[in-house]
RNA sequence: GCCCGGGUGGCGAAAUGGUAAACGCGGGCGACUUAAAAUCGCCUGGCUUCGGCCGUGCAGGUUCGAGUCCUGCCCCGGGCACCA
């Protein structure tokens, strides 16, 4: 039997957790690198065979640091609060910590068996009472700075879900999970003010190594706008309204004001005759969502209140509107409209035959559209002439001069709503006195428990499922001993993972949630690898907890992920066809089409032949049948052809392939190889089973050359000491060179291909010398631990593989006394010389002249250039 | 609509502006075998009058030389979407 992993690989994954073989250790004499992966939350499922491709590119990078003599922090846990626990809590009744603690299990399981080297001493798990406790004490710290408070805002409430929503966690007016629909409510809710941060969370990305597009996508979230606020006075009354523009230089061309439906001077400024109107349209606005309103860039609507403002430059009267293409939330509510210079104002101003004055030449013709782009200001007194930029400047000069406005900023980002009328989270450390006022639990209280519960479901009518415990609601203030109400919220899931990595640095720590030295030694993160879905969301959040940390003396650096990628997304194949079943009914027999014969318009599928309105199906990936062409056939109908779809891995579409078969089949190491050998860490691919036997192959040919058969049984081979031939010593030199440089680079893909190289030509002449052998395992280890560590242990070391040194070479090696050369003849490629390496230009040139293959192409015309580039090729213009 | 990625053999993919397709899958041929599997070796972009010619989504440009840089377009994936 040649290479076995099933033989070999729970024994070393076993030894390697019982000697605790890769633990993190603060090492003052060495540098420190700490690699993170995004944890993840357990879910039921299981992991499916994408999911580990970060871990294992993650395990690849600790494993090669480590053997360059880095102490490496790689550390694994568990974001375990979370809906899905608590609605199958709903559903089947079960706590949601059992679930919890099952899937947590069986991911560790899981993770276990890819034989990746994180330190499991430094596990956590967000729900642990121990854990719990330092996420409330960060609460604490963000209360006593005054960046935690109550309000009673509009949130956007699921009544499906029965809780509240943040922003982020809403989609097109609907749920991110579940996709319910959601509506505005106003209610009490926690809320974290991180729009204090904005700057800062934008000023210091410029020193991230992340991937530019993450930035940018963190930078529009965040969406800072200079611009100037203007006050417009009230005709007929003291007040003004105030607006924010990031065009101050139109002033001149304000011809109406626009004021959010909910805006507190709507009621003031609407006349009589307007009320109506005006009523019944701020009614009408308030029922839909904020997304709803944004997503639906229709028609305008508004109406007009019957009051004017005075333009502040011009003193023109301006009637002032309402309009629901204004958001409330952001600037100041109101805005001064530009339609001449702005579309959205433009298309209103149409519509309502409102004046249109233009007070920018750039070109446009205003009676078409607006014209946005810069250029010289006219119609505008004293700006006239002026380019857009100086025109900016002198007018936000002027307001200021004459107290009618300033120069400010603006952000999209709001203050941070983090309160969830959920169970399962972290409840808060706060205590609401009967005065009304609301004050911390102390210290030494903490944790904070959950109460227990036996019914989680919600109950609809804004109650949550943590205000039907009244004893654990009502308390003493312990200060005082007066009576005091615990908080009925908890906190959402964010708050677990938005200080996980800090954890890690010390995770055993009773007194703290880490000491000093550890978070001195270990922090920042030097690569962190996760998903792209959390580029905005988990990413910000995190960033904005550690400058809060930051500034409170806690942590010593002002970001926590200095490195970031996105592992790709490993997809699967899915196999579909079309139903006419449309309730599900099993009773029916439905009619089958195969997708050729429907058709598809946006949400709908029907028919071809009649119209009928049909349904996708898929067929799990492993009853499809394959007729002689290899097209995909219904199990049950050879008329039916299944169409291959490539998408993401999920139960339903019948296309997930678990780890668990991989590795039964080929092991481990196998899987681990495939996954990286696939490409690049960033790109996504589809799993191909039919890929792995390479991979395997390659482990099994690794394997030959450390044994050798003798009839039925195989024997270790006797390796000669030393290098061995000069071929040999040249390809392990290049080798090592060559994988060296990909890992530096994070390209475990080419660097597989180079051992596979290596494999394929070191035993070529001459046997396996033994300083190959042990720089190759050392090498193969990053990617196929467990076969490295086996035949380490053959050759007779009792050290780990993994705690080896990296090998070293000599470059002199990798320079040959004749290389080869391209020679192109008007930039094509015409003939290959050989020349002594240390060759000079006029020599090489002289030898590229002379081949045949060059003068046939040459045909005696004199070179009017030479180029040659050393070591590459000659390139003769004639 | 706007902003990012990406488009290279039958497939996964390589390639500091310098010989396009390394490595692997699949396929073909051969060796070993009674045979098959396994293994090992060789071949494998298209066309060709066997001189070559054409080939990195399309059309141009810069350059001695472009998959790589620039301009315009097409397609696919992702993000944002009335933010004044």
């Amino acid at each position: 039997m040649p290479y076995d992993p099933t033989a070999i690989e729970t024994r070393w994954q076993d030894k390697w957790i019982s000697e605790r073989t890769f633990r993190a250790e603060i090492d003052p004499e060495k540098p420190k690198y700490y690699v993170l992966d995004m944890f993840p939350y357990p879910s039921g499922e299981g992991l499916h065979v994408g999911h580990p491709k970060g871990y294992i590119s993650t395990d690849a990078i600790a494993r090669y640091k480590r053997l360059r003599g880095f102490s490496v922090l790689h550390p694994m846990g568990w974001d375990a609060f979370g809906l899905p626990a608590e609605q199958y809590a709903v559903k089947t009744g079960t706590h949601p910590r059992i679930t919890t603690e099952r899937n947590i299990n069986n991911y560790r399981r899981q993770l276990k068996q890819l034989g990746l080297s994180y330190d499991w001493h430094r596990e956590v798990d967000t729900t642990e009472p121990d854990y719990v406790k330092w996420t409330q004490w960060i609460f604490s710290k963000l209360f006593e700075r005054g960046l935690a408070y109550e309000a009673e805002v509009p949130v956007n409430w699921c009544p499906a879900l029965g809780t509240v929503l943040a922003n982020e966690e809403v989609i097109d007016g609907k749920s991110e999970r579940g996709s319910h629909p959601v509506v505005r409510m106003p209610m009490k809710q926690w809320m974290l003010r991180i729009t204090e941060y904005a700057e800062r969370l934008i000023d210091d990305l410029d020193d991230l190594d992340w991937p530019e597009h993450i930035k940018r996508m963190q930078l529009e979230w965040i969406g800072r706008s200079e611009g100037a606020r203007v006050a417009f006075p009230i005709e007929g009354s003291d007040g003004e309204i105030e607006v924010f523009t990031t065009r101050p230089d139109t002033l001149f061309g304000a011809t109406y004001i626009v004021l959010a439906p909910e805006h507190p001077l709507v009621a003031e400024m609407t006349t009589e005759p307007q009320r109506a109107a005006v009523d019944a349209y701020v009614e009408g606005a308030a029922r839909k969502s904020e997304r709803v309103r944004t997503a639906d860039t229709g028609e305008k609507t508004g109406v007009f209140t019957g009051g004017f403002a005075i333009n502040p430059v011009n003193d023109e009267r301006v009637p002032v509107w309402i309009a629901d293409y204004v958001l409330s939330t952001y600037g100041t509510g109101a805005i001064m409209a530009v339609p001449a210079h702005d579309q959205r104002d433009w298309d209103f101003a149409t519509r309502f035959e409102i004046p249109i004055v233009q007070v920018v030449d750039n070109g446009g013709d205003v009676s078409e559209g607006a014209t946005t782009q810069p250029g010289v200001a006219m119609n505008s007194a004293f700006l006239d002439g002026l380019p857009t930029a100086e025109a900016k400047t002198r007018i936000n000069a002027w307001l200021e001069e004459q107290g009618k406005g300033e120069a400010t900023v603006s952000y999209k980002l709001r203050d941070w709503l983090f309160s969830r009328q959920r169970y399962w989270g972290e409840p808060f450390p706060v205590l609401h006195l009967e005065d009304g006022t609301t004050k911390l639990v102390p210290h030494d209280e903490l944790p904070v428990l959950l109460p227990e519960l036996d019914d989680w479901t919600p109950s609809g009518d804004f109650e949550t499922p943590l205000s039907r415990v009244p004893e654990w609601i009502q308390t003493t203030d312990p200060a005082t001993g007066a009576p005091a109400r615990r908080d009925r919220n908890t906190m959402p899931q964010w708050a677990g993972s938005c200080w996980y990595f800090l954890r890690f640095c010390d995770p055993l720590n009773h007194d703290a949630a880490f000491s000093p030295e550890a978070e001195q030694y270990w922090m920042p993160v030097d690569l962190y690898v996760g998903g792209a879905e959390h580029a905005v969301l988990h990413l910000l959040y995190a960033r904005f907890w550690h400058k809060v940390l930051y500034d409170a003396g806690f942590v010593h650096c002002k970001e926590p992920f200095q490195k970031l990628l996105n592992p790709g997304m490993i997809l699967g194949y899915s196999y579909r066809y079309y139903d006419d079943n449309l309730e599900d009914d099993p009773a029916v027999s439905p009619n089958l089409y195969p997708s050729s014969a429907v058709r598809i318009e946006g949400e709908r599928a029907t028919a071809a032949a009649n119209g009928d309105e049909v349904k996708a199906r898929w067929v799990h990936h492993t009853e499809i049948r394959l007729d002689e062409d290899g097209t995909a056939l219904h199990p049950d109908r050879d008329d039916i052809m299944l169409e291959e779809v490539t998408e993401k891995m999920s139960k339903s579409r019948g296309n997930v392939i678990s780890p668990d078969e991989m590795i039964e089949e080929f092991g481990a190491d196998a899987m681990r190889v495939y996954t990286l050998f696939m490409g690049p860490l960033d790109k996504g691919a589809p799993w191909s089973t039919e890929g792995i036997p390479g991979c395997f192959r390659f482990l099994q040919r690794s394997h030959r050359l450390f044994y050798e058969q003798n009839g039925e049984t195989e024997s270790l081979r006797t390796l000669p000491a030393g290098a061995g031939t000069d071929d040999q010593q040249r390809l392990t030199a290049a080798t090592i060179a060559g994988v060296t440089e990909d890992m530096e680079a994070i390209q475990p893909n080419t660097a597989i291909s180079k051992l596979m190289v290596f494999v394929r030509d070191i035993a070529k002449d001459s046997p396996l010398p033994q300083d190959a052998a042990e720089a190759f395992l050392i090498m193969l280890g990053c990617y196929a631990p467990h076969l490295a560590e086996e035949l380490w242990s053959q050759l007779g070391h009792t050290g780990s593989v993994g705690l080896a040194a990296w090998p070293t070479y000599d470059e002199a090696l990798l320079v040959s006394e004749t290389i080869t050369l391209a020679v192109q003849v008007n930039g094509k490629r015409r003939a290959e010389i050989e020349v002594p390496a240390d060759a000079d230009n006029d020599a090489v040139q002289a030898i590229a002249l002379a081949d045949e293959g060059v003068q046939r192409h040459v045909e005696g015309k004199a070179p009017r250039k030479v180029i040659v580039v050393p070591g590459r090729l000659v390139n003769i213009v004639v």
